[in-house]
DNA sequence: CGCGTGATTGAAAAGCATCAACCCAAGTGG
DNA sequence: CCACTTGGGTTGATGCTTTTCAATCACGCG
């Protein structure tokens, strides 16, 4: 039976039945974990990988100023630790922000994997490249945009990722985010976050009530912050 | 004859004799391009890649308010495009700040050497999961960061990337980027970068003249902004 | 009921941007 | 050889964006 992951992956890579499956196998190791669970510590070297099937998990940084800057949401469908291929020590941590499932693979299993079967590999390349580049758009967002248009860009981020593995209806959807994470991801303060969803909300663009989000108008939503969709790489856009 | 790509490449993943031949000779065509040059346009589907072997280059994005945001600095040994071997479409430019030597790599030598030769495929998927860290690490310095302690953060961030392909000379490089250029890196306007500059000179960081930077104390700098280079994974930390 | 966490609001302060000069050095053309 | 231009660096004054501090409110939960 598929997960989310194995979902998201064979939509970067064509997989046949075969890759599917034994992809779905490494992810038998499947657990539940509370929300603000740490998953793996800053300086750790994870002894396995481990992908988002459920929830939302998050990786931050803590700085010597006691700031903690939050660098991606993890949504299902998401690995967490493509590095644990290459077994690096980590830079970042990752916890849950709500009650995740996650699965875990082990370092090795993912290993032998990759050495019998060539088109998981590149899936997973690809998959690390397309979160290189949500990394660059996110520092163009922190350093270039005002609050709200970076708010209102988070949410379009978020809306397409979570209509890629199919979590949104019509344009709404769950987000266990608190005003606090919002402003730890985007360098404001939890204060002005609040200020500036009024404001969205206001300009009738979302509706954020008990932690489900419905964009009222995506097009609207898109244009007020200069939102580009391509560089999620969500579809299959490469040439031959 | 070896070039700085390849010897980054090889601290990456340890390259035979023969890798670092067929490395050296995928580089052959090498073209010298003047300043603010572009290399790649946003949107646009390489036919190659490029790697830098000589000057300083950068990856922005153009914002719809006319803003420019530099995601990241492109120095002697870096690859710019990892993607090319996907084929992706770009989500950010490139262009040379300095006077440049680049390599030209077509996509198909790039896939013909992937093929066959495993260990570069992993270097070239090491260096890009680098890339991906030190994105991160930018959105954390562009989030989180004060002025000041933010291009403190990014001085030494150059001195240890040039460092390690050998060109600095006791914590002395040379910077060929303007102050408008930083302040397009750092998410701030250029006179503030030119009040931060004379900052940091106060206290007695660095010096820098005629495009020459000389940092008088690296663990003072170091320590002044909270910098911490594991990020970079520019020694070979994994295990086994 | 009391407690804690997150959301909300207002007032004051800080950090940084913007605007507008001005300087300086390196071209460039007459 | 000089007048002119141009790009980058520097400086001061002003104002906006966002932060910080502080207080209050709403809710779920022991």
């Amino acid at each position: 039976m598929s997960n989310l992951f194995v979902e998201k992956l064979s939509s970067f890579e064509k997989l046949s039945a075969n890759d599917k499956r034994v992809l779905s196998e490494i992810c038998s190791d499947m657990r539940v974990l509370p929300d603000h669970t740490a998953l793996i510590g800053e300086g750790q070297t994870p002894e396995c990988a481990h992908a988002v099937l459920k929830g939302f998990a998050c990786r931050y940084k803590l700085l010597r100023s006691g700031r903690r800057q939050i660098v991606d949401f993890l949504v299902p469908g998401d690995l967490c630790d493509g590095h644990a291929l290459f077994r690096a020590t980590m830079d970042h941590g990752i916890e849950t922000l709500s009650t995740c499932q996650i699965a875990y693979i082990p370092h090795h299993t993912l290993i032998k994997v990759t050495d019998h079967h060539p088109n998981i590999t590149r899936a997973l390349w690809w998959s690390s490249l397309a979160q290189e580049s949500v990394a660059r758009e996110w520092i163009a967002n922190v350093g270039a945009r005002p609050a709200d248009q970076r708010l209102a860009h988070l949410l379009c981020e978020l809306c397409l990722r979570l209509a890629a593995v199919g979590l949104t209806h019509d344009d709404c959807y769950e987000l266990p985010i608190t005003q606090g994470e919002f402003a730890d991801a985007l360098g404001l303060s939890s204060v002005h976050i609040n200020r500036m969803l009024q404001k969205l909300r206001q300009q009738k663009l979302i509706v954020l009530v008990g932690g489900v989000l419905r964009v009222r108008d995506l097009k609207a939503l898109q244009h007020y912050c200069g939102f580009e969709g391509t560089y999620l790489h969500l579809l299959r856009d490469r040439k031959s």
